[in-house]
DNA sequence: TTGACTACCTTGGATAGCATGGTACATAAT
DNA sequence: ATTATGTACCATGCTATCCAAGGTAGTCAA
């Protein structure tokens, strides 16, 4: 396991990046984020949904309800157009700081 | 520029791991991470030294004082026995979280 | 009707980054 | 002389956010 705080900051990042595939609902992404990890990630609710309000918020992403066939109300998230461009921007900042932080923490060649 | 919850959880272990190769002093330490990184990352004032005072208070680091020729007093960080185990699992742990992270965000190969 | 599972939500505590402001000494510039 | 810049340390207060804990409510099988 990990120290939560290090999902800080990754945690939209990864959210944007899986509906971006595809629009899914909360319960869906949380079993989807484990079995892409391969069962790393095992996002709690209280995590997870106020991460996706705050993504309603500010516009990255916009939820819709639905009724399942079993009668169970859904809410759907899919990713804004405003999101879309978010998301280009988070990832490049991911790429760039593993970067960094990997030339400290991997012995580079001398 | 990255958001600061991003350096969120990684501050600890990229401190150890500078300073188990060499014991160092804060503003030393800033000068260092930056130069390592390529610029990437300089520490603030207000990041770096709480990170060293707890990772001090916990026993990871130890420090002593020392007056440079110029008559400046300088407190040198190094790591101790249990900070040099410790740094062993954060390490282990920025390994297993940033491969998690990347099966999320780069399209693997299907 | 009990239990397990799904599905959503909120509140409050804890942590940590950092902006800001402070102290103090050394050295260079004006 | 005084001002500015750089080095070097520290503490206070704000903010963001992870998540533990607790709640509601529906489905479905034993």
């Amino acid at each position: 396991m990990y120290r939560k705080e290090l999902l800080k900051g990754s945690t939209e990042t990864l959210l944007l990046t899986v509906l971006a595939v595809e629009p899914m609902y909360g319960y869906q992404l949380v079993r989807e984020m484990e079995r892409r990890s391969g069962g790393y990630f095992r996002f709690k609710e209280g995590t997870l949904y106020p991460a996706l309000h705050r993504l309603e918020r500010d516009g990255l992403l916009d939820g819709r309800w639905e009724v399942a066939l079993s009668g169970q109300r859904r809410r759907y998230y899919f990713v804004t157009a405003k999101g879309d461009g978010a998301l280009k921007g988070l990832l490049e900042e991911w790429k760039s700081f593993s970067r960094a932080a990997n030339l400290i923490l991997q012995p580079g060649p001398s």
